[in-house]
DNA sequence: TTCATTGATTAGGTATACCTAACTGTAATA
DNA sequence: TATTACAGTTAGGTATACCTAATCAATGAA
């Protein structure tokens, strides 16, 4: 309810999301993740606890009720800003991370209802990832990532836990995409890569990169 | 060129504003119109001198070239994010310009493209004024308050020199919108107010609103 | 001419949010 | 046990952009 900067938010919703990716959620993998040095973020997360926004603990970094009601709303504008840019501006999904960071901060309420609301109530961005609702309700699918399959194995992909316009034109030339169903065809030994079947083409996919696509 | 701050950018949009509206640019109309001391603007207009994007002389300040084009692609995307508001996420003109002053700041040329493209490169933002074109061609209108017209005189209204939302609302709730036909049917005298026909009703319009309408 | 008004600036200070360099404290290892 | 590694913080400093109070300079009125 206090004045709320765009910087706040920035730390809230890096938090957030570290936790909800079960990543250690410590001043320096924050540091890491916003790219600032160690001394900024422990001075900034010292500030956001006063303000009753999160505790820091020997265990790390955690949002109080609070906090995290912001982050889900900067989250919240920040999905709906890429649907707005992919559905409505015709962006493409590789396309929309950056700009979306900087709207998240410039949307009022309002707008956020319009955008929502001129978009049929959307559930998840374009990524995949669920779009909170105006109550911070955040209706997270039980998902796991496509390494884990055995050879054979078949799902439908959820999102995708990647921001990187390089690796998402990658994965959308292979119509590795939500809603999209992949079949594992065979698991290379010794971490190798795995052999997907998607839409009747065959690929060849790194353990990282298949780890970061979510299937259920 | 250089590092471009948001507010950089707000003071360079005032400055070519009140330029354009034919008021005196001097630190003290600037502090008004920014709602900043006198000292801060003062300081601001010394640092934005010293990048070169103004001069500021004995007859107050004036844009460089450079100050100009900066300050008309801030307009630009100013323009194009209401137009967004309006045309597509359906808000009504007097809902949109606080909304659009943190837009413009947040979005990218991309985005701007996209926006001009999806909405058919529209000429004018909802309240008539012109849109710069990417290279900053800005094309005005001959155009006269409406206040100077004499009785029986008639003008199509070209755009509206008003923000504040509750005369927005009050000029759309008369019909004095871009576009419509207005004709004078009296002038009262000692300044008073103006007896005008719109599409088939008559209303008494103070001098003061007169004047912010644009005819021609 | 002197005074009051207005415009602009100087001086000094604040808040925010960042930085590097140096130090501390803990825990795992040689 | 001593060592190294790492996380985290302290100390001290920067840039941006704002503020109030006080000063200066020009202009028009008493």
């Amino acid at each position: 309810m206090e004045a709320d900067t765009p910087r706040t938010e920035e730390y809230l919703e890096s938090i957030y999301k570290l936790q909800q990716e079960h990543r250690p959620v410590t001043t320096s993998s924050l540091a890491e993740h916003l790219k600032l040095s160690a001394p900024s973020v422990s001075e900034m997360v010292k500030k956001l606890e006063g303000k009753g926004l999160l505790s820091h603990t020997e265990k790390g970094v955690c949002l109080t009720e609070e906090g995290k009601s912001i982050a889900k709303k900067v989250i919240r504008r920040h999905r709906l800003s890429e649907r707005l840019l992919t559905d409505i501006l015709g962006f493409k999904w590789d396309e929309v991370h950056e700009e979306a960071c900087r709207l998240e901060h410039a949307i009022s309420p309002e707008m956020e209802d319009r955008i929502a609301e001129s978009l049929g109530n959307p559930k998840t961005c374009p990524h995949g990832h669920p779009i909170p609702d105006k109550d911070g309700v955040l209706v997270k699918e039980k998902v796991r990532p496509l390494s884990e399959l055995k050879a054979s194995g078949k799902g439908v992909i959820v999102n995708v836990f990647e921001e990187d316009p390089n690796m998402l034109k990658y994965l959308a030339s292979l119509g590795l995409i939500p809603g999209v169903c992949v079949r594992v065809e065979e698991v290379a030994p010794f971490g190798g890569p795995l052999i997907v079947c998607v839409s009747g083409s065959r690929y060849a996919l790194g353990r990282e990169v298949a780890s970061k696509i979510k299937v259920k």
